[in-house]
DNA sequence: GTCTATATCATGATAGAC
DNA sequence: GTCTATCATGATATAGAC
């Protein structure tokens, strides 16, 4: 499951905030969350807080990249304990759907916050690394014939834009059931839309 | 093409808000638009728009509120032209992918904004009426035999979500060819996923 | 109806004690 | 390293002239 970065302070002031920003972002947005919020959200002072981030955007740049470095670590286990695009594609979607639920505020930030506003300098979630790596998964499955010859993008974004859908009605609330009990079906109709 | 809504007062004050917000607000985001921002887009002064609109929140509403209008016209036409949930459902994604193309601010503001954080009052996009005329389309076709016997939530959610992820890598610039091109790459992929 | 000028308020960020 | 108290900025929303 995605982690902060390991470069821990002993003080745990840095993991706190980061924890609290996390809720108040997600729930809240960045911009109805003021530094004095996280500040008594974590139990932590303003000035500590700029003690160990140079802004209120810092803090958000770090919590993003902690979170999708944390991503990338999984798609990267995936990659070594499966080898088909099939089954990598399979387990991807399986984790997403449970990340989901074991860690809402993770993926909504991750996934669902518009970083654009907040973050300018960084790129758009599409060409991020986590991003990439399920694309070169996908592109494997079409060279090694299982999956079909289209273009890699919608080739992705039709494998994946399902599930998604279901993880952003599910983090409005708008679906009751958790997600891994229609991973199955879901995953039966994404496989079907690209296989060979 | 979604218009705002048709009571429009004489002076266009109105109107010039509304665009000038729209772009603004999807270039920007709306909390990094102020209004005096708008008010120097529209050509337009402060305290018109107080006269016309609440507070800034209003302006957005008015201007979400008439956008799904519109494109709630654009379904209801569809339903109207297209008797089966196959050629409903094309039509849908074909109008998507051209709205995207002629007016990209409207099609940004209306599914890739993050409206609850400025709009609380309103219902997530998932629960919109436009969404929910798009599920209609799809039980039609599930009692017709079209679909299979899935839920619809799934159902609805992988016969367009695909398109709708490259709509949002459109909208992020990271696809650089116009989506209609790929139209019939993507509807295949779709239909594929949920027919019968 | 439309404008300019301004009151009010909240926020991000800092200074300086401990 | 951590805190409290404070400042300066810039926003929303309004008042009042025309």
């Amino acid at each position: 499951m995605p982690r902060t970065p390991t470069n821990v302070p002993p003080g745990q002031i840095r993991e706190k905030v980061l924890g609290a920003s996390l809720v108040l972002f997600t729930q809240r947005g960045y911009f109805n969350t003021s530094v004095p919020d996280i500040a008594r959200a974590a139990q932590v002072s303003v000035g500590s807080i700029y003690h160990y981030f140079k802004d209120k955007e810092d803090v958000a740049r770090a919590l993003y990249l902690g979170l999708m470095e944390g991503l990338q670590g999984e798609l990267g286990r995936i990659a070594q304990r499966h080898a088909t695009a099939h089954d990598r594609c399979h387990a991807v979607m399986a984790m997403l759907f449970e990340l989901t639920e074991s860690n809402r505020e993770a993926m909504d930030f991750m996934l669902y916050a518009k970083h654009r506003e907040f973050l300018p300098s960084e790129r758009p979630v599409c060409s991020s690394k986590p991003f990439e790596t399920m694309r070169e998964f996908v592109k494997n499955g079409i060279t090694q014939g299982e999956i079909r010859k289209i273009d890699v993008m919608v080739a992705t974004s039709c494998l994946f834009g399902g599930a998604i859908r279901l993880i952003t009605a599910r983090l409005d609330g708008v679906l009751a059931q958790p997600l891994p009990d229609k991973m199955e079906s879901v995953w039966e109709c994404a496989w079907r839309s690209v296989a060979a």
